[in-house]
RNA sequence: GCGCCCGUAGCUCAGUUGGAUAGAGCGUUGGCCUCCGGAGCCAAAGGCCACAGGUUCGAAUCCUGUCGGGCGUGCCA
């Protein structure tokens, strides 16, 4: 149940009873301050205002209208504001009946395009934020009852790869021992680019590589292939270790559309859209407009023939609204591509791609190295994702050993892994998708405070709980009552899991998820501090219900976000 | 030059679309009872929300300007 929207509407009918026009906006939001309440409505505020009334005159009609039934008690606080207090009875209600999420999507079909590794070269920390912030959001979308279909438009096309597809022909000595030549990708790229510079015939022979490649030509093809395979297997490797949903079948690449980029400019021909200058055929549209007041094209192929990403994007639209049918295609990219996309999508509207479809690029902020520059190791070289991983894992190990050395050795290895993992992803997550960062080793691998552990640990004492009190979280029944503060605060989070899982998917923002599980997880300390659960009592079945609600919470909640949770750490 | 984004505690970041006394974590300082897990809990110190104007009953949030930073800006992606 969305707590916030039956206030919402509860709020604005008696704000219409009250005298308001009809539609005036309630504003419900969760309180600012908690000692006025649960909830609070700010839209009588604005409406008094523009009716020239006193506020908190206008807020009282409200609240002595408000069909609350017994669901909380509301009242004018401050200079016009209505603050609601969820009744205990009702909360208790919520957890027991509410048990799983609502369908709020309804069928509608969502492309989300994320990570899009460059398979030319290893993947860095810099992928980092796109991968786990798609996959979050399309887990979120998915467990809202929307029809998700991820897409991973992988960089395996153009220039770059005829010098590594020329590099790697020289290297093989046909023993099929591309494995081994390709098991430090940085370091095979790296190879290929100095020989590309300092090497004219080799360059050239890159050149007519690409050439060949896209004409189709079966030995370089096959090469390529070859090439892409391995490449992709390494990412997939990535994805298995982070915990990312994305399968090889989520894959279609640059490559996958290099059929169908004459059909779109012959398109885009046919809608008069096309102006050849210096060569190039670009799309001029008005409202981009650059140097000197000038226009900047959309160039969608250069002056020797070659298309750019431009044209693939283009060729991807077309695919994804017209042969996926989406209603919605969302792009978890990079902020700096912000005017491509704007370009992008002013274009699809133009020759018609768009349909009824919203395109929406969703940027994600850069992540920066100490002092606001862009992000490089000590030796200039960028972080493998693979190496930041390792290391988080590495340190949790040290941390485990120490912390739960009764674990069996298996036992340790999977919650180092698991706690390793969590951290890296939410300390990334757990940051606004729109703000640049700065990497931070500390902050990033540590396992104290606002943490992945934390809710882990969180987590595993409630199951501690369940096995010291021989109890089976599943056979468990009833209604929990709803009592003291420590308890209110936590059933009142438990019920805004709907409100948040909304908003998540609305605003793309993954954020909100780990904000309120942070709420979750502290709120459980602070009642397992006050609160004895496992005492013989009155109490006792009503807060091993509230145990249980959490834990399903926190386990869900985390596995939104990709991360995993363990029975004990 | 033009365009987009940003500037919040020593550090790293939130701030739900203009609301009440700006919040967390880390770090610092001080507490936590033979009691369900101390990866925890409680508390303290720490802020001219870059700066200057403006709009508003009300501004970290909206507008203008200044300073500082990041990114983009016709043949890479």
């Amino acid at each position: 149940m969305n707590v916030r929207e039956l206030l919402n509407a509860k709020a604005e009918a008696a704000l219409e009873a009250a005298g308001c026009q009809p539609g005036t906006a309630a504003i419900v939001g969760p309180a600012t301050r908690p000692e006025f309440g649960d909830y609070q409505a700010n839209g009588a505020l604005g409406a008094a205002k523009r009716m020239k009334i006193n506020p908190r005159e206008l807020a009282q009609r409200a609240v002595d209208a408000m069909p609350l039934h017994g669901i909380a008690t509301c009242s004018v606080t401050g200079p016009g504001f209505i603050s609601f207090t969820l009744a205990d009875t009702f909360l208790g209600e919520v957890l027991a009946e509410d048990a799983g999420i609502a369908p709020a999507g309804a069928g509608q079909r969502i492309v989300i395009d994320y990570s899009h590794p460059n398979l030319a070269k290893e993947m860095h920390v810099g992928h980092l934020r796109s991968t786990i912030i798609g996959d979050a959001l399309a887990r979120t979308l998915e467990a809202l009852g929307y029809e998700v279909t991820r897409q991973n438009h992988v960089g395996d096309w153009g220039t770059g790869f005829g010098m590594l597809v020329a590099h790697l022909r020289d290297m093989d000595q046909g023993d099929g021992g591309d494995q081994e030549q390709l098991a430090d990708l940085e370091r095979f790229y790296q190879e290929a680019r100095r020989r590309f510079a300092d090497d004219t015939a080799f360059a050239e022979r890159a050149r007519d590589v690409v050439t060949m490649l896209q004409q189709g030509d079966p030995t370089v093809r096959d090469i390529w292939r070859r090439y892409i395979d391995i490449s992709m297997s390494h990412c997939q490797e990535v994805y298995d270790l982070l915990g990312v949903s994305l399968r090889p079948e989520h894959v279609r690449g640059e490559s996958a559309y290099n059929d169908d980029l004459e059909t779109v400019v012959n398109e885009l021909d046919e809608a008069g859209l096309i102006t050849e200058d210096d060569g190039a055929l670009c799309v001029f549209l008005d409202e981009f407009r650059g140097r000197d007041g000038k226009v900047t094209p959309v160039i969608v192929r250069k002056s020797d023939g070659a298309f750019l990403y431009h044209s693939t994007d283009l060729a991807a639209v077309r695919y994804r609204v017209g042969a996926l049918h989406a209603k919605r295609v969302l792009y978890i990219v990079d902020a700096r591509q912000g005017l491509h996309f704007r370009q992008l999508f002013a274009v699809c509207r133009a020759v018609g791609y768009e349909g009824d479809a919203s395109l929406e690029h969703h940027a994600v902020g850069l992540m920066q190295g100490p002092g606001g520059r862009p992000f490089a190791t000590r030796h200039g070289n960028v972080l493998r994702l693979t190496d930041l991983l390792d290391e988080s894992v590495q340190r949790a190990r040290h941390v485990v050993a120490d912390k739960s050395p009764h674990l069996s050795s298996t036992e340790r290895e999977d919650v180092a892994r698991v706690v390793g993992i969590g951290a890296i992803k939410y300390a990334d997550l757990s940051k606004n998708r729109t703000s640049d960062y700065v990497f931070d080793w500390q902050a990033m691998l540590s396992f104290d405070g606002n943490t992945a552990p934390y809710l882990q640990y969180a987590y595993a004492r409630i199951q501690s709980l369940f096995r010291r009190g021989g109890v089976n979280p599943a056979s468990l029944t009833g209604t929990p009552t709803v009592d003291t503060p420590e308890e209110h605060v936590l059933a009142l989070t438990l019920a805004r899991r709907q409100e948040t899982l909304e908003q998540v998917a609305a605003q793309a923002m993954p954020h909100f998820l780990c904000a309120w599980l942070y709420d979750l997880a502290s709120a459980f300390m602070r009642f397992y501090e006050n609160c004895p659960v496992l005492e013989e009592g009155p109490a006792r079945n009503s807060r091993l219900l509230l145990c249980r609600s959490t834990a399903d919470g926190i386990r869900t909640g985390l596995g939104l976000l990709g991360i995993e949770t363990v029975e004990r750490m």
